[in-house]
DNA sequence: TGAATAGTGTCTGTAAGACAATATTCC
DNA sequence: GGAATATTGTCTTACAGACACTATTCA
């Protein structure tokens, strides 16, 4: 009898000066062999506890990377999305600082534009596109872009990652203002200065408690 | 080699008067045969086109239910959820106003509660808790309710709805203020009374583009 | 006409955004 | 001191909730 494929696919998302940005590999195997595509694998049954795992061995094993956020985006199927036949993915995705992903390019990790990625193998621009519009949505009303800021990051340098993820200028009071109800950072001792020749901001870090898990807001922004 | 069994389950849900509620069916083959559980099989390799048209075939030919509202959940897996071995069961839930169901109580649905619902087979509970999470979630600020409002309804009724769900009361102009600014719904002509001795409700319904999409809201409620 | 619920007008408090003043650093 | 950015204070505006009034039906 015919199997159904099972396999899990992340996209590893990350903002670079340019914008938000998908990491891909070169397929080792076929199909596609040498093509850039998402990092993704088959469901290992004797090692996997779950898709979950899987994800994360993937990550690790192809990418050398444990990432900070990991979330299931969806699962995609159907007979034609992979030429070997009837299957199933089940997409993550993970955020990761632009820092993390460095170590990754020695394994041969490339970025692509997230917003318009290149043409790429089995569905996987569906993959990102959802992983995209998940990224977004969520970060209108949670602290999910606080992942993308890296370990310890400044109050300006955190309202940049959400005003790219949203994609529109953000009232700096108001903003302030959210990120101190949301109470979910704090303050590092010492301070960091920017480009120079002004006052330095003051250094936080995502609350232990919100490190696997979401704050959210009642109202958004 | 062991296969990976795929699997898609359905958590049918619907609101009764007292509170909200999960479709169960006796499962007619092993394992846990006869045991009340969430409407599910097998993917069909050759009929279904991907898993959501398999949840659709699973809901028609065993509750007789063309749901208007179906939606992907997540994708429970794992080797021990189910005593065959190595798993996945691609969950979706429907929304389904209480009218629909019983056509679907003469095959041998029944109704729990959703909140606390009996034990159930695999990870079923699991399952039904997501669904009720995401419901809830998406019932702050998403037209997602009036599919539990059936094919017409006044915004009392509506009103009602969402405050089941939200488990809190809302404020009637509030309310109504939002609807309007949503603009998603239709006035049927003509009008409807409701316990009696009391000015009738205007009747409405969801316009045609709001069927199948949901309308979001900027700031919820 | 009275009871009951539908639908609307209006006031008030709260929260978001605009604007601007103050703080701190390096040169 | 001057430039530059961080941080905070305050005013204005928009919106959500409270309250109350009008509308419409049935008995």
């Amino acid at each position: 009898m015919n199997q159904i494929i099972c396999t899990v696919d992340v996209a590893l998302l990350t903002l670079a000066e340019d914008g938000l940005k998908v990491g891909l590999l070169r397929r080792e195997r076929e199909p596609f062999k040498s093509v850039a595509a998402l990092p993704g694998g088959y469901i290992h049954q004797e090692s996997d506890n779950d898709a979950r795992d899987a994800a994360r061995r993937v990550l690790m094993d192809k990418a050398g990377i444990d990432p900070p956020y990991l979330e299931q985006l969806a699962t995609f199927s159907g007979p034609a999305r992979d030429p070997r036949g009837w299957s199933v993915s089940i997409a993550y995705y993970a955020l990761v600082p632009a820092q993390l992903l460095e170590q990754a390019g020695e394994r041969g990790m490339t970025l692509a534009s997230a917003d318009h990625p290149p043409q790429l193998p089995f569905d996987h621009r569906a993959i990102v596109a959802a992983a995209v519009a998940r990224l977004r949505s969520k970060s209108q009303y949670s602290s999910l872009p606080c992942h993308l800021a890296g370990e310890t990051f400044t109050l300006p340098q955190l309202q940049k990652v959400y005003e790219t993820l949203m994609n529109e200028p953000l009232n700096k009071v108001s903003f302030r203002r959210k990120m101190t109800e949301m109470d979910m950072l704090d303050p590092v001792e010492g301070r960091l200065e920017s480009a120079g020749a002004h006052r330095p901001a003051q250094v936080y870090r995502l609350k232990a408690a919100f490190r696997d898990e979401l704050q959210l807001l009642e109202r958004g922004l």
